[in-house]
DNA sequence: TATCATGTTGTAATGATTACAAGTTAGGGA
DNA sequence: TCCCTAACTTGTAATCATTACAACATGATA
């Protein structure tokens, strides 16, 4: 728990119990959770936990990138821990979001070519998954 | 008009004044618009158009792949005329969605080694635009 | 041109997210 | 160590995009 202090101080963010609570969620539910089951899954263990300050720490965490935000789904935001650069993949089928491990090759090409500043890079695949498939 | 008319019945799609509108709507404002924004501006022309129609119609447009669905902002869905594939960039200062004129070089190789079927490849650049930095 | 499956409309419901106000707490300074 | 204040948390109420639904209208086939 030390270790998400320290990531908390190191952002300027002051540390409270609830933020170490997502903070550790998050870092140990590589699922692309929804806010909401966030929410309902630390609810059980911290029943003070109100889904206002899921949605405010969230958005916090994203704004100093400890956190990856996800809009592949459409409907609803998806939380990711930030590790290693990667895409995702949405199965229309079953609804799972699977990690896939590559890293985008033309980020700093389109930066330089086009003038912007690109803070963040998403690439999403939607189809069927390979279990879907199957049957 | 008589185009639009021969994509729909190529799709199976039974043509109606609302969707012709619609598609003819898309083709000309490469915009990436949202549903309320689409029917706000044909609404003008065509007081009776309903938002049910216009999202009703943007589904089946997208299901038969006539329409792209971004999910690039998170809060609302944006909708783009297929063409070319394409990325796009989304400036968070100003809000304004610009289309990055790459295609991804891996789907195929994501597909062959994860066994996933890929319908659709989103890339998405978020951070602020050339225009925006000049400020 | 009669039929009916399909499309359209308007309203009401849903569900994720945000706004807000009141109470609570983290953490720096006395 | 204690106090103070800005920042955080909480709960409820509002917002806004999207969907559900039921009644009506229409396109296209025979």
């Amino acid at each position: 728990m030390d270790n998400y202090v320290q990531i908390l101080k190191k952002n300027g963010l002051k540390v409270t119990p609830q933020r170490l609570e997502i903070l550790k969620y998050l870092d140990t539910h590589r699922t692309h959770p929804t806010a909401d089951t966030i929410y309902s899954d630390l609810k059980k263990t911290t029943p003070s936990l109100s889904k206002t300050t899921v949605y405010n720490t969230l958005q916090h965490l994203g704004e100093h990138g400890l956190v990856y935000t996800l809009t592949i789904s459409g409907s609803e935001l998806r939380f990711d821990s930030v590790i290693n650069p990667h895409h995702h993949f949405l199965c229309k089928t079953c609804g799972s979001i699977i990690d896939i491990d590559i890293e985008c090759p033309n980020a700093r090409k389109v930066e330089s070519a086009g003038g912007h500043r690109i803070d963040e890079v998403h690439g999403y695949f939607k189809g069927v998954c390979a279990s879907c498939l199957k049957e």
